[in-house]
DNA sequence: GATGAATGAGGCTTCATTCAT
DNA sequence: CATGAATGAAGCCTCATTCAT
């Protein structure tokens, strides 16, 4: 019943226009939503995903128990949608600017600085769901942090062999960029959680952001031959 | 408490020479020891630190619960254990490998190949562990957590810095050795999890290894001037 | 509550004649509440009072839970109309074919069949409820119970009454009759029970019938003097 | 681990003698299971199986909730249990009765007013479990209560049939055995709902038996030819 | 030292019912 | 009248931990 957008319409005649007050209905429904899902990053992320109980977030989000349980199946629904929502964003951040790398290690070097300078502290707590929270958490869970990794590189190897592509090489094997991308994500996935989760020191990313994207670059044209 | 109805040799009375049973019952301690936590870390790998529990624990190993409490203070001690053990055993691999890295890059190369051939196909549950199950379970084990990646990131960062002495040039910044030895950990980390526990495609790790410290090679070149 | 914006015709004056419009609204509310009560005794016969929900009679019933509210004063008034219902049915098939038995043992045969034969095939679904799922539900309910039960075995004693008037006999006591119509109220529970919820075998209903009714004859014959 | 009766003993040899506190411990075990059980019985009897709460039942049995799941699997556990206890006791006293009947009419009528001599007035409470709380709760518990019924219809009509063997005839169809079988099964539990549960008649109970053995007498006889 | 029965706080989830629209 | 989102009390159960034997 949750989470289809239903259109139900009493008033109007038989059109493909809602009323004012369904329309409203509709938005507060999305609202209470995405409160409820803003409150669950925030505790998971900062309390802990099993520390975290589902009253606990009905209270923060200012609904009942129930209310929670009828926009999401249990807890570990919440969880997941959580992951999905942040594999979208990373993709439509990371994604879209290795896929707009151009083909060019210059590309590549500004696409990894976007994640540094726009994702990681725009989100630190996103970050800490995708790579702390969600951990080890039921085989479920485990399984949609596969995907979003597979996906995630797949778009880095894609910028990869784009470059090599570009520049009218190869690389050293057919492995190497499927390699390399899983490489690259394993250092942003390293260096933020030590930099921002562990060492709270967000003002150096951009420096570190740097010499990372510098490291990769000098990577990547290491296996070019 | 410690004191047992049978106290007629010298066991515990001044001396350096402990009697022979007191020998015994040293080492059936330690042998009950490390069959709990053999126990524990291929179960907190296999199914889950939180869907395992200590009576499953104490079974497996043979013993009773208030034995297993006996010799860990509680789970959270069970998992600290684990995850210094496995520290331990990385450092003495991995640390030990960068370390006599000799200041050459083939010396690097040949310690990331250390961790991909030795220490993944025959650990694969400690990696589970340290990179999986103790993620995010509690500040006491995270902190234990950011320790071990601490050293590690140390060992290798003295590895690349000697490299830059040895080869009289220096690196990019300060942070440099700091940063790019983080991106190693991070990378060694996503590998092994990617093709190790996620693809499980052990016989790649070789290969994987081989692409991985050649683009660390070439990452720690561009990043020396 | 009751004051629509459109009350142009002689609606609720004070004629004894309704408008069309109301006896159309009257017919539409009695067909929901049929419906209502139709999809309510087939999920409670089928999958049990406690497991079906509120929202599952809603939904089948194609109306929405307020509805079921409106029409209903509770979950529990659901199964005390079904109830109900289901005792009015049986005290007009069986009741009356005991009432019409007519002071012979042959008419008490022939109600008897008439339960098997008209009633069992025709209305599982109302003996699981009457049988199974409106036991122990709450002291209400069992109330009601009682009551059917009560109504019931009053018609079957006092067509065993009339038998031994016609007969120009009496009863070994003066309990006799009630006792026997009690019996018989039993038999014909665990019977159909057996024979139609539990070994699904409605084809022998009619045999099992003959020869329930045989021995309702006998066991009534041996009571009288 | 509970249910199964080990004898694990520390203080003793090898022997098949357990020590006196491994005795002591086995019964203090048995004794609490019986107790839980008990309690159970009566909870579920008088406040019924649904409004009795796990809770409730540690309380008045003074033990803790955790201590009734280490002796029961769950709620449906306890109440199986208890199915089973009354199954057992009905079939060593009813059963019994019956197996005993000697092939004769008297013997039949003997063996009924067991039910309602001996049974009835010394366990109302499992009456109404088994007659009312068991009913319709899952298909575990029903399926338990057909197999309880099934055993005691196998039962009566074994009686029935040796009866019919010494009385040198038969019954009027191969059906017939179990069919009666079934009737007396229903009009003893009917009878005792409706008397001791319902009326609250306990002391009706006798006489009641003998219009109902009579009745049963009766109905034998008719279906023999 | 070893045992394992007992504990009980705490967690997740369900679902009958209400009420503003 | 109908709707269905919101409520929240109540229920069942788990499991890390303790402690008397």
């Amino acid at each position: 019943m949750a989470r289809t957008s239903k259109t139900n319409d009493t008033t109007d005649a038989a059109g493909d226009t809602p009323s004012r007050s369904a329309l409203r209905r509709q938005r507060e429904r999305e609202q209470r939503l995405q409160t409820i899902l803003a409150v669950a990053e925030r505790l998971f992320a900062r309390e802990g995903y099993h520390k975290t109980g589902m009253e606990r977030i009905a209270d923060e989000a200012e609904v009942s128990v129930g209310t929670v349980y009828f926009y999401f199946k249990n807890k570990e629904d919440l969880l997941l949608q959580l992951l999905d929502q942040t594999g979208y964003e990373l993709r439509d951040l990371l994604g879209d600017a290795f896929r707009n790398a151009g083909g060019t290690l210059e590309g590549i070097r500004r696409a990894g600085m976007v994640f540094f300078e726009a994702f990681c502290p725009r989100h630190p707590d996103k970050l800490a769901i995708v790579f702390r929270e969600s951990a080890g958490q039921s085989e479920l869970v485990e399984e949609r942090r596969k995907r979003i990794f597979g996906k995630l590189i797949a778009d880095v190897q894609e910028a990869l062999q784009q470059v090599a592509r570009t520049s009218g090489t190869g690389f050293r094997s057919a492995a190497s960029a499927e390699v390399m991308a899983t490489c690259i994500l394993g250092m942003f996935e390293r260096l933020s959680y030590h930099y921002l989760i562990w060492q709270q020191r967000p003002q150096d990313l951009q420096g570190v952001g740097q010499e990372a994207v510098e490291f990769i670059v000098g990577g990547v044209s290491n296996l070019m031959r």
